[in-house]
RNA sequence: GGGUUGGUAGCUCAAUGGUAGAGCAGCGGCCUUUUAAGCCGUUGGUUCUCGGUUCGAGUCCGAGCCAGCCUACCA
């Protein structure tokens, strides 16, 4: 961007005239002695008083120009507090330099505490240092920015403009440590696995390809972690995780960023019910940490409540086929195939869903995408899932057509599946052929050698992190929990 | 990918087919305790791009670009 335009100009000019002042900001240094809001703090408790020096640094946000005096909000990473820079106090060539000062610059303030005669802490200016000029102009402070696109594009400007937005973000911060110090407490290894992968495995979705120059090759981006850490079961690491970018090759909506972080953890001697418990607990663990309660209230854009998620443990379990029942009628599973896809099509409307080359499981699937998680708003595990749908799970001992998994759904979307794993090599050579087909270059011979050396049997989980953030954070959209959410690039 | 809504000053937004505007920011002036400071004055535009219709287009038509929402693939 090479735009130039007044207000660029304006400040460039001012930068000229600091160069004057002999004011090189850029070159100058300034160590901060205490932030921004723990002076703030630290004087209205009392540790600090009218005598104490401080050195306090930020980006000049406001100011309120009064002639010889001139109020200036400072903010930094912690908070804002206000500078009162007087002609008489700091010196006239050092007034010059505070003319000079644009909105957005980042400032030193060497100065001694006290209150306004209006009653606001702030620094009395003796030394102004400018360490930075900003040559653009900021956002503006009271309407702040809105422009969708700019905010994305241009997040810092987001952050700075609107503190709720960094609030969002701090937050989705804290909530992935307080993931990490969960499993970390109950012995999970954190570990990398390769992003680059032969054979993009232990999902359905479609890849993105790389190509590697030296090895002549073309890599996959990975689509899942899961494969990768059955692997470190079989070698001996019986409780790991992985916190981790996924890569699909798929639309962009709402919900699906093309890159999205994910938890995968595994637990040897495990199964679905103890990830239950696990997510339950972490969940918990993590809302009682990060917003200290477990009553999530999501508002729209009036303030208002448009939905309350109670995390509550214990967490309703409810078995797929049960839910499907209730939706679409007692006698549902005793319907021949061809009645099911003629209910489903007349009666639930599924018109745009349901392919003619759709099998039976997947009108049934329909039913429950379409109609019934859309509705689970509170958590809810729904257990005992086709096993069609999960070719990586054990089958369920007591309904060989259902496997032990459970699909977490919360706030109307699937956040975490969690499966009894599969750790029979012949039993899960038998699904992923199956699975890939025609496509056998698909098929990740190397994984299956894996389990026939012996997995311990084991409870897996995946979490969609940036739903989880979505549910917890009051977010509608995921592109308000990506720092920098994919868009097509400009120009 | 399909449908739909939108793109105007740095920001937030106006403008029946008829001189492109306001608030804030900026710039100049006054002001030594302000809080979205105030008062007076004032600069600032490829109206997303390219074509068309018209005496005349920000506005109507066509194509394109970018974005939001819905939808599809999916988590």
């Amino acid at each position: 961007m090479e735009d130039t335009n007044q207000l660029i100009e304006q400040r460039k000019a001012n930068l000229a005239e600091l160069n004057e002042l002999g004011v090189q900001p850029f070159e100058n240094k300034i160590t901060p002695t205490i932030s921004c809001q723990g002076a703030c703090a630290k004087y209205e408790a009392g540790e600090l008083n009218d005598e104490s020096e401080v050195i306090i640094a930020g980006r000049m946000t406001a100011h309120r120009d009064m002639g010889k005096s001139q109020f200036i909000d400072v903010k930094d990473g912690s908070g804002r507090i206000q500078v009162f820079a007087n002609k008489k106090i700091i010196g006239d060539d050092a007034f010059k330099v505070v003319k000079c000062l644009d909105l957005g610059d980042f400032i030193g303030v060497k100065g001694l505490m006290f209150t306004t005669k209006m009653g606001e802490i702030s620094v009395k200016a003796q030394e102004v240092t400018v360490v930075s000029k900003a040559l653009r102009p900021m956002p503006a402070k009271w309407e702040g920015l809105s422009d969708t696109e700019t905010r994305y594009r241009q997040r810092y400007l987001d952050l700075i403009a609107n503190d709720e937005v960094k609030d969002t973000f701090l937050k989705r911060s804290a909530i992935i440590r307080e993931i990490r110090n969960f499993l970390q407490q109950r012995g999970f290894v954190e570990v990398e696995t390769p992003m680059m992968q032969n054979i993009p495995g232990g999902a359905a979705a479609t890849p993105f390809v790389t190509h590697h120059n030296s090895l002549g090759c073309d890599f996959y981006m990975r689509i899942a972690l899961e494969l990768y850490l059955k692997r470190l079961l079989v070698g001996g690491i019986d409780k790991v995780f992985e916190i981790g970018r996924n890569f699909r090759n798929e639309g962009l909506s709402r919900r699906h960023n093309p890159e999205f972080t994910m938890l995968e953890a595994y637990e040897a001697y495990g199964d679905y019910e103890s990830m239950m418990e696990l997510l339950q607990g972490m969940v918990c663990h993590i809302a009682n940490e990060v917003l200290d309660t477990l009553i999530i209230e999501h508002k729209n854009a009036d303030g208002e409540v448009t939905k309350t998620i109670d995390l509550t443990p214990p967490w309703r379990r409810v078995r797929y086929k049960d839910l499907v029942k209730e939706k679409a009628g007692d006698d549902w599973f005793d319907l021949s195939p061809d009645d099911r896809r003629e209910r489903a099509l007349e009666e639930l409307k599924l018109q745009g869903d349901i392919e003619a080359e759709c099998e039976d499981f997947e009108v049934t699937n329909a039913v429950f995408e379409k109609l019934i998680e859309p509705t689970l708003i509170q958590p809810t595990f729904v257990t005992h899932v086709p096993k069609e749908l999960v070719p990586l799970a054990k089958t369920a001992p007591d309904d060989s057509s259902a496997v032990e998994v459970f699909e977490c759904c919360i706030n109307g979307q699937e956040i975490a599946p969690a499966y009894s794993e599969q750790n029979n090599p012949v039993e899960q050579r038998e699904r992923l052929e199956h699975q890939a087909g025609e496509e056998q270059q698909k098929l990740d011979d190397d994984f299956l050698v894996a389990l026939e050396h012996g997995m311990p049997p084991a409870g897996g989980i995946g979490i969609g992190i940036d739903r989880l953030c979505m549910m917890l954070l009051g977010q509608e959209s995921i592109r308000d929990v990506i720092l920098f959410p994919q868009l097509r690039p400009k120009s």
